[in-house]
DNA sequence: ACCAAACCATACGGTCCCGTACGGAGGTCA
DNA sequence: TGACCTCCGTACGGGACCGTATGGTTTGGT
């Protein structure tokens, strides 16, 4: 939350796409308003109609720098992992927030969740959502699935993160964390390959050899 | 959507929750508003808050009947099912939407989820949510899981059925339907029963009771 | 120093909603 | 039939926002 600093500079359109990100995360699509973002910002609503048209532009500006700044950033990270059981893994821990980073970290994605009907939100959303069921299928593709069946995978996968994100934003109580959150990403890492060559690479995959994992789904 | 009816009956209490219900799948929290009310009823402010206190009333009342009417009455429905595998795909299958009711049948848990953080559907929430892990984590255990382990299979089946709504909801092209959302619910049962005993047949293998069994069958 | 553009404050009208005050229409029962 | 309690319509004040109009204040180029 940046509130007004000592110096009164003058505002940019960037600082109030920023502010806009914030006020999303806290208070939801309804919570970017410009007259509470201005007091926000030591400012009044003659500067914020300067730099837009209106309130919708804003939303404009706000939902692009986030798909930008989101999914390619993340989807870039993990690509920086060789082996892929290992970049799965990866991927999961981050989306299910194993490094801490839940409380505000995706607190923009659940906001725009929250109101996908909105005309502005709905496609940005669709894109995202896209791009990341995408990549996880293929992701599975590399683990040696046939690509309907990869495709299957990534969609749980991804319904998994998002109805976790859903969990920790609703009801944190119920959602596990600590060493819990970490079994709990080990056991989903091993549900979603199993059945899956054990592709010899190198190390690093850690924990396996759950109990008896030998499901193998009806051909 | 009840519009003014040829009568102009007196309203009752039941009326407006219903109408606020109603409201609440289709514009959310925020759509559940008095005066939109009134005129959607055919009706005044002047009928609304002679029922009610405020409109935090009204809320708490139609919180109150959706909470009574999910939840309990699903589990009960599935519970006709003796075949412990059976029943979980069943389960699956419901919420999955396999059965198509998706598109409006559970606007208002979209609706909920979408203001979690609200004072009043916050407890509602935690308990329903609580309510239906805690049930998947029993049949699970049915199915010979140990009770941590099937309280982290319940907790993928719960988040992957919430991931599934807001797929749906938000960008229903990506979400799979028909043929395709069968084998879904197909490979998602296969996968959260791998490792598990094949249970011949039988339905009440574990007589592990859970509160008493229940009878109330009502397709 | 000067000027034009860029930037911003103030003030205003409009919309949508909440909640209160109060009085009038219906039923109900003596 | 008339007193009376239920239920509801009308009217009002207030708050939170959006967007516009208008004129003032910086700022950078010359």
């Amino acid at each position: 939350m940046v509130v007004a600093q000592g110096k009164r500079r003058r505002l940019s359109a960037q600082d109030w796409t920023t502010a806009a990100l914030d006020a999303l995360a806290t208070g939801g699509l309804a919570g970017v308003a410009v007259e509470p973002l201005a007091v926000q910002l030591g400012a009044t609503k003659g500067s914020f109609y300067w730099h837009f048209a209106d309130r919708d532009a804003l939303l404009v500006a706000a939902l692009a720098q986030w798909e930008r700044e989101h999914t390619d950033d993340v989807i870039a990270l993990v690509e920086t992992e060789p082996d892929v059981p290992a970049r799965l893994r990866l991927l999961l821990s981050l989306g299910l927030g194993v490094f801490g980073d839940h409380p505000d970290g995706n607190g923009v994605e659940l906001a725009l969740l929250a109101t996908a009907r909105h005309p502005l939100v709905r496609p940005a959303l669709a894109r995202v959502s896209a791009r990341r069921i995408s990549y996880l299928a293929g992701l599975f593709v590399e683990l040696g699935l046939a690509p309907v069946e990869a495709h299957r995978r990534g969609l749980l996968a991804y319904t998994a993160y998002l109805g976790h994100a859903q969990l920790v934003h609703a009801t944190p109580e119920l959602a596990p964390s600590g060493a819990a959150l970490r079994r709990y990403v080990d056991e989903v890492t091993a549900m979603l390959t199993s059945g899956t060559e054990p592709l010899p690479n190198n190390g690093a995959t850690a924990a396996r050899d759950r109990r008896g994992r030998r499901g193998r789904p009806q051909p």
